[in-house]
DNA sequence: TGAATTTATGAAATCGGTTGTAATATAATT
DNA sequence: AATTATATTACAACCGATTTCATAAATTCA
């Protein structure tokens, strides 16, 4: 067993302290120049690594930062997950990543993981079934910057970076309405969290301000994972009369019910208009293009970073302190599927 | 600033030493069992949490495993992740993630992040332009295991875990043959890594075996982004005659083509019989439908996970020593896509 | 030239668990 | 009762970097 190069060596061996030879490594002012180069040319030629445990015994730092993501498979999530990943990496800080499957439980105990792990900070997109947010007290209680992303909590003035799902989902149903349908169908998940509670809730309104009545049998809830679209299209035929809108909150799972209702012979979306959510790339590949909502995944990834990072870097100035909520832009985009006149 | 509870102060707290409280909660057999429930119900009421630095600092372990992945937000290496992280995550080891952007320099330098991070483990699935493996290194020598999977590399007997290519390529390619198609492009990304590889062995291989001559001017070498796609028709469509068949080497840049051939009036399979790779989801949800080869990815981060995991934990017998290759089973999936006859 | 600064370095304590070994107490054996 | 074995517990060194405080050397200023 090779043992490890520690300060103490190259100290021994050019005969300064360890002191000097922490203090040079770190970049301290107060350390002569030459000293410092000898210093680091002996921890070059040494092949010399810092401890990291060592150091950050001391710092309590961890320079990683913990993101709890309800699916890594996913493709809004793995945009938002990539775009953090840079912001994280160019600032020098690691990525601790796991994943609740939407799962209440799973998500408690990666709180606890990410806790001991002593992450510096803490990113969350919550569960679709979570049912309180306790396991997070242990964050706040130290002092530990948290902050949810897309599906966010009101809890505990945490602050949430989130686009307007009200104004979202209004945007979109009353798109439909203005095609012509008369009877839309909203797919979505558990209203346990903000982003369907809140997209419902602008499906509903923009019916009340064109004066149709809202039906909840329109309303369907799924887990939205792929195997269920024959499923809901199933149920969606049905109905009678047949809708001829159909409001789906991702971009998957739209396709999905597509396909299922074209198989059946319903014309998208002459019989059925279309909306998803998301703005996957899947939206621009089936036939129709799906109308959708831009909803920018890898920029909400940064931005969250961004705001952690700097929150961390200037505990006094950072934005988490005063800000409650960050919105971002999203924008209804229209494609073939919704496309009635 | 609330100080932390360490096991000094249960142990003042007791009357014992932190010895014992160490050894009580690490559930060590010398400690006497009434002394370790006290100390146990101490630490809980304390809010006890044991400090990982400290712990690493003489253990030497960290419970982390890295990984380094080309692009977070692909569909194929997402799931992989899922898969890993699942496994991880039930024999308590922590992910470590970052990207290389299909860049050199950048794996390199997350290399020496990870390293320098003291990941237990980690596993690699190499950049697109990767030049050499010289920063690894670092963990051989060092004894960290080091597993690569998917895009693997022959590198100083480091172990891989890969499917097939060429068979699943020469499948695909032999499979097009059958369906009558005389013309087959190619697309994939450059060969520097043994998937692309491999598949343009496959697809080689195939013609030799049917004795149609091989025309390099079929096989186009593209990133496979979204952007790509409409350059890449364009480029199809000038080839005179046109081809008849078409094999991409992903699902989700197989639709993309699928789209803008048909907007071109191109139909699919009559004209160009097509076959993708993955078996993505959106394989499934395409019109028509794209035959594929299915690749296991949750599987593959499964299985790639376990082995790391059992070498780490059992460092004699794992199968990382003996074992140089492991090759997932892959199978061609036939759907509409390709189906000339 | 002597005093006041400034610059550079080092000794030693510290962070909080872990562990080899010694010490003590208790039980078992003859 | 004396001896040996066994069960518990504690002491102190250790992991390796950081940092406070002190000190020596070099430089500046009067």
């Amino acid at each position: 067993m090779n043992k490890e190069t520690t300060i103490y060596d190259i100290a021994k061996d050019l005969g300064v302290s360890p002191t000097t030879v922490s203090r040079a490594l770190n970049n301290h002012p107060a350390v002569n120049e030459n000293t410092r180069k000898k210093i680091f040319d002996a921890a070059n030629k040494s092949g010399y690594q810092s401890n990291v445990f060592a150091a950050n015994l001391r710092n309590k730092r961890t320079k990683k930062i913990g993101v709890i993501v309800p699916r890594l498979n996913s493709s809004f999530q793995s945009s938002v997950l990539a775009g953090m990943e840079k912001v994280a990496n160019d600032s020098g800080f690691n990525l601790i990543i796991s994943q609740s499957l939407e799962s209440y439980e799973k998500e408690v105990s990666n709180a606890l993981t990410m806790f001991n792990s002593r992450v510096d900070g803490l990113l969350v997109s919550i569960a679709g079934d979570s049912e309180n947010m306790d396991h997070f007290t242990p964050f706040l209680r130290k002092g530990i910057p948290l902050l949810f992303y897309d599906r966010i909590a009101d809890y505990s003035n945490t602050a949430g970076i989130t686009i307007d799902n009200f104004q979202a989902a209004y945007n979109a149903t009353k798109h439909l309405i203005e095609q012509g349908c008369k009877k839309i169908v909203h797919v979505l998940r558990s209203t346990k969290n903000n982003v369907y509670a809140d997209r419902l809730r602008g499906y509903k309104y923009a019916f009340l301000e064109n004066e149709i009545p809202f039906n909840p049998d329109l309303v369907i809830f799924t887990d939205l994972i792929e195997e269920k679209g024959e499923e809901i299209v199933k149920q969606i035929l049905k109905m009678n009369p047949l809708p001829d809108g159909l409001f789906v909150s991702n971009d998957s799972f739209a396709a999905n019910c597509i396909r299922h209702l074209k198989l059946e012979g319903i014309r998208i979306p002459e019989d059925i208009a279309v909306v998803g959510f998301n703005n996957e790339a899947i939206s621009r590949l089936v036939e129709p293009n799906i109308t959708t909502i831009n909803y920018p995944g890898y920029e909400m990834g940064e931005l969250a970073m961004k705001n952690l990072i700097n929150h961390l870097e200037n505990p006094s100035e950072g934005m988490l302190h005063n800000t409650n909520k960050i919105t971002l832009r999203s924008e209804l985009i229209i494609r073939a599927s919704s496309k009635k006149k």
